[in-house]
DNA sequence: TTGTATGCGTTATCAT
DNA sequence: ATGATAACGCATACAA
């Protein structure tokens, strides 16, 4: 405890940095000398202290996490354990850890933000979700900070490195599939509207009723947070309306559960009066009653995709941005009425 | 960028030294000169490097966290992101950061953890699982490095930090629950044998048959992974003995909706056919169809708890270890049968 | 192929 | 109350 590259230099009788060369396993060090100098390592039991290591080599090998401000609530989601799964695996193949930074208001986020990167204690970072002029985000951009987002980002889109589905056409695909299913009453319950990924998916509802030559009712619209209990609350309001919807768009899974939940309590039975989809396809999807039919955005890959793309601009810094889009697939399943399209 | 405590000393005509101490805001600096530091600071856009901090302070302000080496299993737990929910709300509270080890095999991790340790990149670690005689925390221990394990240590449980449910009590609880609604042929899905927690509540378990003189079967006794496919093959392999269950202690949600899943795809009723009871409470036992009878661990305060102790063996690294026991509920829903316990 | 010297950005120990 | 200087442990340009 506490030996350092001196103590093993002397006992093999070489000089320190021959014996950071060994460490680094440097072509140009006889195999005579690796030797001896491993073994004087291995009997001292010798590991190289990192923080040491980082201050000389400018480089944490470490790459930051930022969630969403309200992280209390972003760990009950299932998206964030899977996507930090994708970030996870491929950190660890290229020998990375992960930081996770906290903070629960959006100010005490930032300035952790900051710390870490002007602090040096990260390499890059990963923005876990796209919002509308995010403070963090432009912080970022204008450090010319290596990051990559997870989502599209709201301006700049152009010049930042970011892993996104193609949620327009998603929604609206998903929304095709209600009308084709004959409905016209058509509900959207997506997140708040300052998600960039919110917007996205609205505009391709639209687009989808638009093309059906059915008009778009705002009282159909809602946002709520990404919660169960948003979920109810907004099928209470839509539910309500004079000519309530038959097929619902949810953006979120545990909304959609939450929706699925009310619409139980209120007696109106899934699919049979009201069609639900959702998004995100996590296992709850599956395993709840009924099934919920679900856009699949492989959350793993996102994830696995950002931190590629963020472990590249590290390790050259002057390519240019790259922009990737991870395909997504309707899963079919009985909240949506049919398994087997109609024509 | 790159604004050193240098830079803002000859700005500020004064020593380096001086600029430290106001960083660390040292009562022996002059009002007066700490405004004149600090203005530099702020015009200059000084923020300290965290890495070369480190090293002169030879503390990380990071705490390590150890997860199973099947990591790609664990995230599909709700288990870990709520107890990591509570590490990460007191590591905030005391400004550390979580560095999350990666690796897939055991040895990976081990070297991983080693290289956390011996680097000096962490100031301590948290285990979250615990396992019988488990190379890492050995290897904690004998380094006397500061860290605390979630559950119980399979020995020298005196000598080491950690918090832990009384699951012996748990299980026997819940055994006794079954008891009470009229079971006799009841059967236990639990972990893996390596986990000291299964051991503790298979002890439970048995206890509770003993009380009641049921005596024991090895054939009603199953250990599989926490996961949704092992539930069912559980049920599968106990519901074609000659005497199948008809009660289940389960010790896992996830294991629990496999085992509700397959018993609906037998054809048998829960809870009419049989009962079914389980741990962990996480949400989608509440969400599940029948909802699940779950005995709440307070997973968060597991969590929360641990990063506690460890923060303060950390900080007085000469005191006592510490042993906490975080107290648990059997919530009872709709699988189990009865909402109310008869007499 | 290996050694010497210096720097990485702070903190801590002396002085003054 | 402040300054000079030496750690902290390693990497690397330059020498040899």
């Amino acid at each position: 405890l506490g030996v350092t590259i001196k103590d093993v230099a002397k006992l093999a009788n070489v000089a320190p940095s021959t014996v950071s060369r060994v460490v680094a396993n440097n072509p140009r060090i006889s195999e005579e000398t690796k030797r001896k100098v491993r073994e004087a390592m291995d009997y001292l039991g010798y590991h190289p202290n990192f923080t040491a290591r980082s201050l000389a080599n400018r480089s944490a090998r470490a790459i930051g996490l930022v969630m969403p401000s309200s992280a209390e609530k972003a760990f009950q989601n299932p998206f964030f354990p899977e996507v930090l799964r994708g970030i996870s695996t491929k950190a660890h193949e290229q020998e990375y850890t992960l930081l996770m930074s906290t903070g629960t208001t959006e100010d005490e986020t930032y300035r952790a933000v900051v710390g870490m990167v002007q602090g040096r204690r990260v390499d890059g970072i990963v923005l876990l979700y796209s919002r509308v002029d995010d403070r963090i985000m432009n912080y970022l951009f204008e450090q010319k900070f290596p990051f990559t987002v997870i989502g599209k980002p709201y301006k700049h889109d152009d010049q930042i490195n970011h892993v996104d589905n193609d949620n327009y056409r998603a929604a609206k695909e998903v929304t095709d599939y209600h009308i084709k299913n004959g409905h016209e009453r058509i509900g959207f319950v997506g997140g708040s509207l300052n998600l960039v990924v919110t917007t996205d998916r609205l505009l391709g509802y639209e687009k989808a009723l638009q093309n059906a030559r059915i008009s778009y009712k705002s009282e159909y619209v809602i946002h709520a947070d990404f919660a169960v209990e948003e979920g109810r609350r907004a099928v209470s309001e839509l539910m309500t309306l004079d000519a309530p919807p038959t097929a619902l768009v949810v953006t979120d899974d545990l909304m959609a559960l939450g929706v699925l939940r009310m619409l139980d309590d209120m007696g109106l039975k899934v699919p049979d009066d009201v069609s639900v989809s959702s998004f995100n396809n996590a296992m709850i999807a599956d395993l709840s009653t009924p099934a919920l039919t679900s856009v699949d955005i492989n959350i793993y890959e996102l994830g696995y995709q950002a931190a590629d793309l963020l472990l590249h601009s590290i390790e050259k810094p002057k390519s240019s941005p790259q922009m990737l889009k991870v395909k997504h697939e309707i899963i079919k399943r009985q909240s949506s009425g049919t398994f087997n399209e109609k024509e």
